[in-house]
DNA sequence: CGAGTTTGACCCGCGC
DNA sequence: GCGCGGGTCAAACTCG
């Protein structure tokens, strides 16, 4: 048999072989997380392809709509309106990392409501049997909001972490962080890896096993707590990591918290189907006992087995393959994040002078993580990387932050986007941009664009509307900026104000149901991914600062290389390359 | 010689 | 059904 796939010869084992169910979901999800307001054309114009801008105007639309249908409230309509109040909620409460409160709201607004209008019993009846259905409604957004805010949630954690640990690095001295620095924005070369981790994706609620399947497993790592990490030596960078997650951080040294990745990248869209025998089927005895390394195997290749996953998550079902593009300035031909790559293939995209390079994880055998990295047609000095797949093993503590970041991007954008319920993807979409969108600054979009939807990270220029720039964030200012974000009432009147109106929830509704229809290809929405203005700020800094910017591979070892600039500076800035938007 | 890259061919989904 | 384009494969090649 031909199984000899090249991750049979490079070492891997067969057995990590990812099998990937062809059922796989061919869906994509990608999420972008912007950050260049300055970034200039390029990044307006990798945004405008994003869609970013339907996104927007699809608020204001909402907002018109709103106001036009205030009048209307108390009307008939009550209970719809109600429901959008749910969904609203949901966003605020995404925003404010708060919970819970929705239902007194909705209920609130219901019973009263309810009470003043209904006078038969028959109506009240049925008004009842309505609030009970708002109630589950209710309960499923409660389910996707603690999702996105235990993804959020980690993200912080994550951000601070990398915050504090800079921060230390400098003032401190910390020992040793390994990542290059990005010649392009870090002055100081501060980027300091963290030799520590956190873990994060424990936060996830613990009533949602899923949820930590798909966000923390989407980069990998990221997140779980690794129980055997939490003494670590370093002192914890924030208490408030994830909810429950404990931050554990551990001396990075080499030790990596694994993840409780239970994977199971089975799923793994791939569509080259006839491969797919020589990579996965490669291996005939494959039932690789999935066990997951407690420690960070050292910088050569750990063949570690797959991680096995107990239990399958159905992750395969829930989750599309969420895409997540990060855009870096580095003249490096690719940035380094930790994580060792195999080149695999290079095409010429259409529309795009600059080839795209295809590269595949190896740092365990059947790691199903893919990227692909590719340089914009106009300025050669951006770098697209497009991630996708989670992780199976555990990651390098100079992998993690990255991992985390994109995972919990990735994850958020999955959340928001549950097809169950009548949410459809484009309603997810919305959501989320709605939760996030307020800000409006543009570190992090959401694209759900056609093919899949997509989310990027736009590492290209510090943050514009950002308070924080990126040379300094003062851990301390940061934490309380956090924790601000985080109060139950920080911005309410943000959302409170536009998300919470009723009429405007209608309006909202009829746009998020309108999206899909008209985009259904190229609908796309744009949302930043924090509801906290800090946040995409401090995001940014936080993985441009570890990003290296040398292919050299600064800590992963990435020996790719990306495709090369061609010299030629794109004439035509008509479109960018995504990698993972296409435009078809 | 092993590990990784190069590169043309192949596969597959999608739009026309 | 056909062609296009994205994504992957895998033999050949390069490098240390």
């Amino acid at each position: 048999m031909m199984e000899s796939s090249y991750l049979g010869k490079r070492k891997l084992n067969a057995n990590g072989a990812e099998r990937e169910p062809s059922g796989a979901p061919a869906g994509f999800q990608a999420v972008v997380l912007g950050y260049d307001d300055a970034a200039g054309e390029a990044g307006a114009e990798a945004r405008r392809v994003v869609g970013e801008m339907d996104f927007f105007k699809t608020e204001k639309r909402k907002e018109e709509a709103a106001d036009r249908s205030h009048s209307a409230a108390g009307a008939p309509d009550d209970l719809s309106i109600n429901k959008d109040d749910l969904t609203i909620n949901m966003g605020l409460h995404v925003g404010r990392r708060k919970s819970g409160s929705e239902e007194s709201i909705v209920d609130d607004g219901v019973s009263s409501n309810e009470v003043d209008h209904r006078e038969t019993k028959a109506e009240l009846a049925l008004a009842k049997s309505e609030i009970g259905r708002l109630n589950e409604e209710n309960k499923q957004l409660k389910n996707m909001l603690t999702r996105v805010t235990t993804n959020y949630n980690s993200l912080q954690m994550h951000v601070l972490t990398l915050m504090q640990h800079r921060n230390s690095h400098r003032g401190l001295g910390a020992p040793g962080h390994e990542l290059s620095v990005d010649p392009e924005k870090d002055q100081d070369g501060s980027q300091l890896l963290p030799r520590q981790f956190i873990s994060l994706g424990t936060a996830a609620s613990p009533d949602e096993p899923p949820l930590r399947s798909a966000g923390a497993d989407i980069r990998g790592g990221d997140c779980s707590a690794s129980p055997s990490n939490t003494d670590a030596a370093m002192p914890p960078p924030v208490d408030y990591c994830a909810g429950k997650g404990n931050a554990a951080t551990i001396s990075s040294k080499d030790v990596m918290p694994l993840p409780t990745f239970d994977h199971h990248h089975h799923h793994h869209h791939h569509r080259g189907g006839a491969h797919e025998r020589d990579q996965r089927g490669s291996s005939p005895e494959d039932p690789p006992p999935h066990h997951v390394p407690q420690g960070w195997l050292p910088s050569k290749v750990p063949k570690f087995l797959p991680a096995k996953g107990p239990e399958p998550v159905p992750e395969a079902a829930t989750m599309r393959k969420a895409r997540v593009s990060v855009r870096a300035r580095s003249e490096a031909a690719m940035i380094s994040d930790g994580c060792q790559w195999r080149k695999y293939g290079q095409k010429m995209a259409k529309g795009n002078p600059c080839p795209r390079a295809y590269y595949r994880c190896t740092m365990a055998a059947g790691c199903p993580v893919r990227k692909q990295v590719q340089r914009c047609a106009e300025d050669t000095t951006v770098v697209i990387t497009t991630y996708e797949g989670n992780h199976n093993h555990p990651l390098p503590p100079a992998a993690m932050p990255m991992a985390s970041t994109t995972a919990a991007a990735a994850s958020m954008l999955l959340s928001g986007s549950m097809p169950s319920a009548d949410g459809s993807l484009m309603a997810g979409s919305n959501f989320l941009a709605r939760a996030v969108l307020p800000c409006s600054s543009n570190v992090a979009t959401i694209s759900a664009s056609a093919p899949f939807p997509t989310v990027t990270l736009d590492l290209t220029q510090p943050g514009p509307g950002a308070q924080q720039p990126p040379p300094r964030p003062d851990p301390a200012q940061l934490q309380a900026a956090l924790a601000d974000a985080a109060r139950p009432v920080a911005l309410p009147q943000l959302f409170g104000q536009k998300l919470y109106d009723p009429s405007k929830l209608s309006a909202v509704q009829a746009a998020a149901k309108a999206a899909p229809a008209d985009a259904g290809d190229t609908v796309s929405a744009a949302a930043v991914i924090a509801s906290d203005p800090n946040f995409p700020a401090v995001l940014a800094a936080a993985i441009k600062s570890y990003i290296g910017g040398s292919s050299s591979g600064g800590g992963g070892g990435s020996s790719g290389t990306v495709p090369p600039p061609p010299a030629s500076s794109g004439g035509d800035s008509s479109r960018d390359d995504k990698i993972g938007e296409q435009d078809s």
